[in-house]
DNA sequence: ATTGATACTATGATTTTCATAGGGTCAAGC
DNA sequence: GCTTGACCCTATGAAAATCATAGTATCAAT
């Protein structure tokens, strides 16, 4: 598993057996309309303000990109999984790659205006770290500066350097508790599957 | 029309001219169970991770606090808004409280752990203006710091001092556009309560 | 007695979401 | 070639949320 930070972003998971010669099928969806507003927080809202966009972006933030791992980590239903998926995509957040030809797979990436939907994640970590959690929880990824190995605010903030790093130059350490609840997860969607 | 600040949260408008004796009516809605995970933004999604709550604490912001202001800035209907506004109660995250007690008018406002979601706010109103808008229609409401006056950039950062200033050491300057925009709701809703 | 402002509530239609089940394709193993 | 399993969805009908529209209740001012 892979966590928050420019590296990780990165692919460690074995690649295509047989690199793609197609381009990968796009289904074109016309992106839907902005609302009528010169409200930035409107318009962004009307694109990702919603829990499921939201929990989908945070598991591809953390490097979740296949179909089967986004059900099992966000606790979606497939229907509502693949509308989500067609509508981040028209709308020009992620983009849908076959990373098998045969047998055809895909897997779902953030594009560049995906990326920087990072600080909307991070505010929302920050305030939900601080808001509903028992100190005895802990924190779910703990965040440290690439540069100086110090462990970040839950602002951003660098207490070694002093300034708000970019959330780039910064990596993530998972909670054990929080690795486990996520393997327990994925364990009992594959269970699922086999045995209905 | 009161904006995002420090100072933004101040109430300019005309006070209750009586002042509360009794407490204000407190519903008492039970608090909504947090998703069992300990992931900090699955919890914070569940409780304003949807467009209204969203709009709604905009507004709330921006120095609204009335019902029929909320109404007319959101465009959420009345049902929507009330069961929002209780939820967001019980949450503790705004309070319910009386600016008049004859007649009885209540306005909403919100407490320290909704002021705490100003860089949600403030990281949706980045990406909107950055992925959302054409050049020309310009920022919705341009921030400042309020030491240097310097316009900050969207990601919170003053060009001047270089750092990335809190958000209660800021004001904001709308737009006239925007300005405008707001007018018209306010007064098209107005308009549809004195002539069906 | 009427008008207007404020803060909602009621109702029935429409849309979205949910739980559950199933379908289609291909690779690998026997 | 037949089965098993992995992967990526699609189908269906019930339940819940949301919508447009209309109406209620209270009180002040006129």
């Amino acid at each position: 598993m892979i966590f928050i930070g420019s590296s990780g972003y990165d692919d460690h998971r074995p690649q295509a057996k047989v690199r793609p010669r197609r381009p990968p099928e796009t289904p074109a969806l016309p992106s839907q309309d902005l609302p009528d507003t010169l409200c930035p927080i409107a318009r962004s809202t009307s694109r990702v303000g919603d829990k499921w966009s939201l929990l989908i972006i945070r598991e591809l933030f953390m490097g979740v990109s296949r179909f089967q791992d986004l059900l099992a980590q966000t606790g979606a239903t497939p229907q509502l999984l693949t509308a989500r998926l067609k509508q981040l995509q028209a709308d020009g957040l992620i983009e849908r790659r076959a990373y098998s030809e045969r047998p055809l797979r895909f897997e779902y990436r953030l594009t560049a205006m995906g990326l920087d939907l990072m600080p909307i994640i991070l505010a929302f970590r920050a305030w939900g770290e601080t808001w509903c959690k028992t100190p005895e929880e802990g924190v779910a990824v703990r965040m440290f500066h690439n540069s100086c190995r110090t462990e970040l605010e839950l602002d951003g903030r660098c207490p070694t350097c002093g300034v708000t790093v970019p959330w780039t130059e910064t990596h993530g350490l998972p909670n054990p508790a929080y690795l486990e609840e996520r393997m327990q997860r994925a364990a009992a969607a594959a269970r699922s599957v086999s045995e209905p």
